[in-house]
DNA sequence: TGTACATCAGTGAACGCGCGTTCACTGATGTAC
DNA sequence: TGTACATCAGTGAACGCGCGTTCACTGATGTAC
């Protein structure tokens, strides 16, 4: 049954994982199951439990990784503004970003995407998951910090700071679910280009 | 085996409806099952082919319903505007009420409400879905409606009105998505009646 | 440097589960005469 | 008004599926001496 030459693995719960990344992209987390994991690594189904508890450990851990790229993409689309800019422009412009960045990972992910903000009852109970890692910033870190500029260079009342991040985050979080999974998922991909900037747009004026 | 006192059911069809109904209700879409729903029928599982093509067959009836029940509560905000607002007020009402009215089915029914926007890559391809019934509106239209009047009031500049739909309908959605299916489950209630006011004014600034 | 042994990663077989769906059937209903 | 009969709604039994999970096991590895 092994298609492997030794008997022990040697990393099996790094290829369960990354095995179960790849089903998390193309099939979202109903997608994620030991035993498609285990049948993909060339292992018995039973063996994941050396590395995993049970399936749900495995999500947990898939939609980890799903988070940390989400939160790649903002931060790549962060580091493209120029450095030449205005400081409050630039508060502006990450706002921007970040927004851009959530939308190019959800139409580039959209089953990664779907993964990282577990739909469906079985989801479990934990906020944004930003706490284990604390060198690096989550994508709810990133919106926050992109808000916390804006109100330092008041292009944003101090008074409107306190909950912004939900109003932005749901302007943009819809957007994405309607297109990548919802009843704008036939739209034309210029038109949902050309509705991304002006959605932004609606953010920075209205926020 | 059978509950009932005649051998035939009188209407099946509706009271495997029905069921579906209240699977949708507390379980979201992956709960209507057939099997489940014949259970609670009181009907064999195999009964149900009678009505239904297939499990997808009864889903997409449920998922009408829920659309249905989801425009009803659009409409009962909307009948709740005072009638001796100036038009143009009246316009602008209209685009809150129908949030408001999106909003509170969410809340009150997230199971249906997921069911409505097939969440899943079962989820049929059919855009809004508001084709079928041409005496009723659906929540889509309902929106496109009230965005019409804000144009015609120009309180929307007639520039901005297309495409609009999906500006406001995107923020709206979030928040629901978020709020009940997402990271923001846990959020007070309050803190979520307070959020809706606020994020109906971004759209009303920002559209 | 070599050998005995404990550890524990992965095996093999098997459970029970709920699901959708197919088949040949039976018996209540309503219609034709 | 009564009876024969066709229709077809619901039955009963069974399928195959993929899933998560448990059990007792085996054999590769690395450590103690």
């Amino acid at each position: 049954m092994p298609a492997r030459g030794t008997y022990r693995h040697g990393d099996l719960r790094r290829a369960l994982l990354e095995a179960g990344i790849e089903l998390a992209r193309f099939g979202g987390p109903e997608a994620v199951t030991l035993r498609e994991a285990t049948r993909r690594v060339g292992v018995v189904p039973n063996a994941a439990y050396r590395h995993f508890a049970s399936q749900q450990d495995l999500l947990h851990a898939v939609r980890s990784a799903a988070l940390a790229e989400l939160a790649g993409s903002m931060e790549t689309e962060l580091a493209m503004i120029g450095a030449d800019l205005s400081p409050s422009v630039f508060a502006m412009a990450s706002l921007r970003a970040v927004g851009a960045g959530y939308m190019r990972f959800a139409r580039a992910e959209p089953g990664l995407f779907r993964t990282a903000f577990g739909t469906g009852p079985q989801a479990d109970r934990t906020l944004p998951a930003e706490s284990a890692d604390r060198s690096r910033l989550g994508p709810f870190q990133l919106l926050s910090l992109a808000l916390d500029r804006m109100a330092a260079e008041n292009v944003l009342a101090a008074k409107r700071r306190p909950g912004a991040e939900y109003l932005a985050w749901s302007a943009v979080h819809g957007l994405a679910m309607l297109v990548i999974d919802g009843p704008l998922r036939g739209m034309d991909e210029q038109q949902i280009d050309a509705l991304i900037p002006r959605l932004l747009e609606m953010v920075e004026k209205g926020i």
